[in-house]
DNA sequence: TATATTACTGCATCACTGTGCAATAACGCA
DNA sequence: TGCGTTATTGCACAGTGATGCAGTAATATA
């Protein structure tokens, strides 16, 4: 296995294993937003957001463009909502699982 | 979108998101290994394989079973393969948009 | 029981990530 | 040009993650 390609796909990855992020792709799922739209949609300072924002850009993942003083970004791969829905799926199994040997255990 | 979710969400894509990790589940692709079987297959210190098996069991990505003085490992939730390969579509297909962008350079 | 094999844990270290405040940049408009 | 709005970057800090060495635990076998 490259080792090269093993690192591409661990740093896409990481670009979307971090809570805000996943946060702010939800948010742009529906279509493009400006960044004056996403921010107060937050919690965290705009350069924060900001930052977040470049790291989704730099992995491929969003896209974006000015208008005015306005930025505008949006889901360029939009293939990464097909992982996202693997993902809660996995978790939801998951969570059922755990119920199911709870269950199981002695009620003492 | 509740935090909650965006945190389990965030810590299983977390457990992917490193290159040895991916490796290792490479290696699991076709079916259990013992531990002393993926250990010689990678570079690293057998101590920091155990610590990554950790991780990607607790994730619930893998499963274990002890045989004796060896403990076997496998891929519990096959699905995760299909977010590798999406990502790998993706990274491919990124790759190939790059190549077309560099085309369009002026060669001077 | 003593010894060897296999796997894991404790600890220290280094690097990286996420964060907030302050400063700066990019733009529109008076 | 100067001012206000929107977005990004510099910097310092705290927290987390990955690593290797040394030591320990679990098991098999002599």
């Amino acid at each position: 296995m490259d080792p090269k390609k093993l690192e591409l796909e661990a740093d896409f990855l990481s670009a979307l294993a971090q809570p805000t992020r996943l946060k702010i792709l939800y948010y742009l799922k529906d279509g493009e937003k400006c960044a004056c739209e996403i921010n107060p949609s937050m919690k965290e300072d705009a350069s924060v957001i900001s930052r977040h924002l470049v790291k989704l850009r730099e992995a491929g993942i969003l896209e974006s463009r000015r208008e005015g003083a306005s930025v505008y970004y949006w889901i360029k791969e939009l293939r990464v909502l097909e992982i996202l829905k693997i993902v809660d799926e996995l978790l939801i199994s998951a969570s059922r699982e755990n119920a199911r040997i709870v269950e199981m255990l002695p009620l003492a």
